[in-house]
DNA sequence: GTTAAGATCTGCT
DNA sequence: GCAGATCTTAACG
């Protein structure tokens, strides 16, 4: 991915990322998918953030250069995938909720569950963890290189409209509206 | 060492 | 539409 990070202000790169590009590579074969849901995490004035109480051993990649994935478990079964923005140290990520399936829908759906519907395969934090094969192991992850990387999209729609919502999920800081959406997409997680 | 809470999903009513 | 499953992490004693 040699196209500049867009901005790095982190609620900027939030709503700069939709319309992206996900790429996902393994033995099995790649799948890919737009970006049409995603969420700021900030370091200052968000109770929501993990690394609003400082750097622990679990949001250490939050903490990295930006660009590198953060990737944690939660509720004992799901991952979620976040993109680090901001300058290294800061703390601050962008939490992708929801993609478009564009290629590997075979191996998505296989991940996923065989006759998962194609709007359900990838609606949600945790369900596009599932159908990227997303884990662990690429926490701390440089998402310009394989086997986990983002482009942008050379064919945006101009007319894409983006609505920003309050976060899904969050206690905390719910007055923010910091969950952007693209305005219509069938795709998002609601 | 123990406990409480969490950036969710699925299935059942 | 709503409640339960399930387990890792972090805070506290």
């Amino acid at each position: 991915m040699n196209e500049k990070m867009p901005g790095y202000d982190t609620v900027e790169a939030a709503r700069n990322l939709l319309g992206w590009y996900l790429y996902r590579e393994t033995g099995e074969g790649l799948v890919s998918g737009i970006i049409v849901e995603t969420e700021a995490y900030l370091s200052e004035g968000d109770a929501a953030c993990h690394a609003s109480r400082g750097k622990t051993k679990r949001n250490a990649a939050m903490f990295g250069p930006p660009f590198t994935a953060y990737i944690y478990f939660i509720y004992g079964n799901y991952y979620c995938f976040n993109v680090v923005t901001g300058p290294e140290n800061r703390g601050e990520a962008v939490l992708i909720r929801a993609v478009e399936p564009v290629g590997g829908l075979d191996l998505m759906q296989k991940r996923r569950g065989a006759g998962c519907a194609l709007k359900n395969l990838a609606s949600g934090p945790g369900k596009l963890c599932q159908a990227f094969a997303i884990d662990n192991t690429l926490n701390g992850h440089d998402l310009c290189r394989s086997p986990l990387y983002l482009a942008k999209n050379p064919d945006l729609p101009l007319n894409m409209s983006i609505k920003s919502t309050p976060r899904i999920g969050v206690s905390a800081a719910k007055n923010k509206h910091l969950r952007f959406v693209i305005n219509g997409n069938q795709f998002l997680s609601r």
